[in-house]
DNA sequence: CGCCGAGTTGAACTGAATCAAGAAACGTGG
DNA sequence: CCACGTTTCTTGATTCAGTTCAACTCGGCG
């Protein structure tokens, strides 16, 4: 994706399992592309509870570039699920004065793809049961099931890690 | 916003009240930029419900050009509200191969606004009860009650029009 | 071993959906 | 400008998906 931008040279950073890339509050947000691993954003409200924002596995993006957009503080954490190494790009990267029109054009096209996955996330929190959203899930990221314990999933979904459990067990028994 | 963008002469389009700007499953996704009235992009789902993706009122966009970035057909309807008159961009006019780099900025500041305004709306509808929703919706688009029939803010929060209704009086009896 | 976090299961509760009926508002045509 | 039918909004009764709370199991790790 953002591939081609990597080649100037950018070096990785790495982060282990449970290590914080970005907390909330800050006053910059960075954009970290995952080379390999696996990373979350998410917000804690007010009640403590978690909600995940974007799993990014490798050759996602997670950031809170959409706080910056307002010239506001970071709201999300971002950390590392796995072992991860990533890119880190500045802010300013994104808004190059530069001469390279291909670069541009990676940007607006990796934006738009971002967009495209927001877009049906908010139409299937809006008009989708749980289970539906449990289903679509599962085959849009085939492999996460397998990377990221279950509570993470809930907390991605925005159900309870009780609700997918019994999801889980009904479509286990089919009905 | 984009208005230097529109210098470029382009004319605008008039649309009157319930007049359809885009349908679903067409193949290119045109954007809608709104110098007069109030547009909304929506889908219908299986049950046959609207679920309002997005309202766009003066200076704002309608537009699926997330869909673009999946080469898939469009997924939303569009539709005026009020009489409107907007400018319409082809997709080409997104992603310009072009001289001008103030172009560029322009349009990946008016992507990040809208990543913002969607990652907002992701978070609320995953943590805030329907009542928080509708708080918050008021606070962001103070006009727009004035302007919008209940059922089509009800439609847009993801609630129905009854369980609106009931916040409505509950807030106006405090409690 | 024993502990601890992760997952499961079940009972009681609750916010919002559904269904139904009536009241208000709102074009449109005469 | 009024009368009409249609859509919009409200209110209440019932139902249901998902939450909360609590108890129990399991697998890993000290």
């Amino acid at each position: 994706m953002l591939d081609q931008l990597l080649k100037k040279g950018l070096k990785t950073k790495s982060f282990s399992k449970g290590e914080m890339l970005q907390r909330e509050g800050q006053k910059s947000a960075k954009v970290f592309i995952v080379k390999k691993g696996l990373l979350r954003s998410y917000i804690i409200d007010e009640k403590g509870k978690e909600h995940i924002y974007m799993f990014a596995s490798e050759g996602w993006l997670a950031s809170d570039i959409e706080s910056q957009s307002f010239k506001s503080n970071t709201v999300l954490f971002i950390d590392a699920i796995e072992d991860s190494e990533v890119y880190i790009l500045e802010p300013s990267d994104l808004t190059p004065n530069a001469e390279s029109l291909e670069d541009y054009n990676l940007i607006v096209d990796t934006l738009m793809k971002r967009m495209g996955v927001m877009q049906r996330r908010i139409l299937s929190l809006m008009s989708a049961s749980a289970r539906e959203r449990y289903e679509s899930f599962l085959q849009i990221y085939p492999e996460l099931p397998n990377r990221v314990p279950l509570k993470m999933i809930a907390a991605y979904l925005g159900i309870t890690p009780e609700a997918l459990s019994t999801i889980r067990n009904k479509i286990a028994k089919n009905r």
